[in-house]
DNA sequence: CAATTTATGTCAGTCGATGACAGATGACAA
DNA sequence: TTGTCATCTGTCATCGACTGACATAAATTG
């Protein structure tokens, strides 16, 4: 890798500290580019060059997060149920946020405690997932052999992602408290759900007709 | 209701049609709040005094619908189960939507080509209905006599959620329509989910000990 | 009508974000 | 090393969202 290479990772990586830095000491809304461009001695204008906005630089560890979610599901064998697929990607991201080094961890947890307390932040934290969601209902769908646009796929990703996020409400941040959180959530769904109820139903059999009451 | 009230609420609907038509037209990011006063021959600066912001104003009905659904949910009787509460009053609202005169019928239409078609909208949609989630949780919370902290009502409402947002996934507009992808997956729901996993659990059960393989 | 409250317009200003241009710096070949 | 080229960066100008302060106009109240 080139000198250059390396001179924009450090950049980024330094624009990224001090602003959830900034927006943890000043908070979010009180904290200008200015300020962080200063703070990392380059021009507010290199800032814009590096992130697309004020809440992407909040958000691009979020963002790579819903990548590596993605990628994770994309290694579980086929053999595995869809849901099972993805709370088992979901396991294996939260074992590598565990894994992590002191530096990574110490960023993971000042831009979880800065999104938590800010609304904007939070919205855009869900813009990202419901971005990530329709990615990850096109990998369940193909899974099933079934098409994107159908129920039963965007019922499973829901249902996984409604279980995800609700371990990241409130003020969990610390990842081994995350992870007790999110294995007592998946207990709770497995006991709510009927067994089988995300593997692929044959379209020739009658459900409609049975309906117990 | 006196005279300044009247002209308030005439003022205040005026901006937001005239908004709506403005971000169909142009889209959204293209117009200017310049653009939205001069329509009503208001300054920009009142503009801000009816709405804290130009997502405000694109979101407000989004922000009434989300209200009503919680008025609707406090009118369901007390022998209904929390998801069947939480069904019906969706199904309420769906109703009123229906039943609404043209001007609102219109109103809601064009709310919704505007929201779905850009994504900031859609970030601030997802930022209102997770605001809505929590007191959704606190009334469920109160009817299964638990805490709000307890991972029962989140994940009744979560699921909820989920299949309430999936309603409104892609170009469904028409509330008939609407109506219709809402049965399906409530249906979908239906079987998916064990009976009773609504209902409040006995503190003394050991459920821990069977874990059905 | 007089007094009070409240809505509105004007003005100035901050901040986020973008395009255009020029200068600086690393990459690469002769 | 040197010269050329691509790329990064800073400066400047500008737009648009949003806010505070102040004065004016209108409605409410007695």
């Amino acid at each position: 890798m080139g000198l250059r290479e390396r001179k924009k990772q450090r950049t980024r990586d330094a624009l990224i500290d001090a602003a959830l830095d900034l927006f943890l000491t000043r908070g979010y809304e009180a904290t200008t580019i200015d300020q962080i461009a200063a703070e990392v001695e380059v021009s507010p204008r290199t800032f814009f060059r590096y992130f697309a906005s004020k809440e992407d630089v909040a958000l691009s560890l979020t963002a790579d997060e819903q990548r590596m979610l993605l990628a994770e599901l994309a290694t579980r064998p086929e053999s595995e149920s869809p849901f099972t697929a993805l709370c088992q990607a979901m396991r294996s991201l939260l074992q590598i946020l565990r894994e992590a080094d002191e530096t990574e961890a110490g960023r993971y947890l000042r831009c979880q405690k800065v999104v938590h307390s800010t609304p904007a932040l939070l919205a855009g934290t869900m813009r990202l997932v419901k971005e990530n969601e329709r990615k990850l209902v096109g990998e369940v769908a193909r899974r099933l052999g079934a098409d994107p646009c159908d129920l039963q796929p965007q019922f499973i990703v829901a249902v996984f992602v409604s279980v995800a996020l609700a371990c990241f409400d409130e003020r969990t941040q610390d990842p081994a408290v995350l992870t007790r959180r999110l294995e007592d959530l998946l207990a709770l769904a497995e006991r709510s759900l009927c067994p089988g109820w995300d593997l692929p139903v044959r379209s020739g059999a009658a459900e409609s007709a049975s309906t117990p009451g």
